[in-house]
RNA sequence: CGCGGAGUGGAGCAGUCUGGCAGCUCGUCGGGCUCAUAACCCGAAGGUCGUAGGUUCAAAUCCUGCCUCCGCAA
């Protein structure tokens, strides 16, 4: 079976990674065109194309899907499948009627929630207990195709989306596998999904990193895993800027404000208290221009007047 | 040539402008106190100040090259 995978970042690659472990016949790889990044606008490779170079498989980088070109690229590597991996592009019809197997999907989540660039994020965010990755036929409409197998995993109650992306990257891949196996066997399972339970994950922004001090101490400490590692949560205390990586729940309670900082023990952390009195101890920050560190380093070279 | 910050005992920082004894808060090790400690007291070890060169009586500090790390922006 000859398959061709669309896949950009890190999320993909180890879905393609998979594929190739399991033996499956690659014949090509479209992946997002190299872009300027990081300190000195270097340019720089997907991740996906630098595993499908290392494989020698032959890679196609499009700027555009509907001008035709990549059109005609796909039809001549003859795909039976065509496998979408966070490739970051919305497919024309024209390409999807390529394979005559379909062309199939991996989403981060369990379809028909979280329909949407930022699945992961939103189901931290959110504070759900349990969360997945779905594999499904690609569709007109986004993430809305027939879903073929589902996997579920919990989230736990300090996990980020950094962290939760790195597991649900190596369940998804598995699942991706299990998915081909069974379109090649020929009883893939197609089960369509009840649209009328969908919810949308839209990409997370920088407008949402401030934390609201006036929420409970659960809730602030979604919004920093689920803003963990991007845009990450941030908040002004003593007149400081900062980025929030990490926080605890503690049992102090207290009369004052929301928003008011308890204490700046380099032993602890920082105490803020948050909704009802109830508070909230920051274990991991960063400064303004400083790099990310445990609140007690921060501390210890910072002493802050409470 | 996208913009910017930083390399100082194990950690986080000050000192650099204005050259002149290696400093602070911790940690570590030893001793003491305590029913007890993330507590307190006494003592100790540990640093070629990123690197190469230059200026100087004298360089962490001023000048030049290089290396490394980081923030923003994408």
């Amino acid at each position: 079976m000859r398959i061709v995978f669309m896949g950009t970042p890190d999320f993909a690659a180890a879905s393609l990674k998979s594929l190739l472990d399991n033996g499956f016949d690659v014949v090509g790889v479209f992946t997002q065109p190299d872009k300027p990044k990081n300190r000195g606008m270097k340019l720089f490779a997907s991740p996906v194309k630098e595993l499908a170079a290392a494989a020698g498989i032959p890679v196609y980088q499009p700027e555009k899907m509907r001008d035709g070109t990549a059109l005609e690229i796909l039809k001549s590597l003859k795909p039976d499948l065509v496998v979408v991996v966070a490739y970051g592009r919305i497919l024309p019809d024209d390409i999807l009627a390529v394979p005559p197997l379909g062309t199939i999907n991996i989403h981060g989540s369990l379809l028909p929630q979280y329909r949407g660039a930022a699945p992961i994020q939103w189901s931290v965010l959110n504070g759900d207990k349990i969360t997945g990755v779905s594999s499904m036929y690609l569709a007109a409409e986004m993430d809305a195709g027939d879903v073929i197998f589902t996997s579920e995993t919990e989230i736990g109650e300090y996990e980020t989306s950094g962290e939760l992306f790195e597991r649900l990257k190596d369940m998804g891949a598995q699942l991706l596998c299990k998915t081909v196996r069974a379109i090649a066997a020929g009883d893939a399972p197609r089960t369509p999904q009840e649209h009328e339970k969908a919810t949308m994950a839209p990409p997370l922004s920088k407008d949402m990193s401030p934390i609201d001090w006036n929420k409970a101490p659960r809730e602030i400490v979604k919004h920093i895993c689920g803003l963990n590692p991007w845009p990450v949560a941030t908040a002004e205390l003593c007149g400081v800027a900062f980025k929030i990586y990490a926080a605890e729940y503690t049992d102090t309670k207290t009369s004052k404000p929301a928003g008011t900082v308890l204490s700046a023990d380099p032993k602890r952390g920082i105490e803020v208290s948050c909704k009802n009195g109830e508070t909230l101890l920051i274990t991991r920050l960063q400064a303004a221009g400083g790099k990310q560190m445990s609140a007690g380093d921060y501390l210890r070279g910072h002493p802050m007047n409470v």
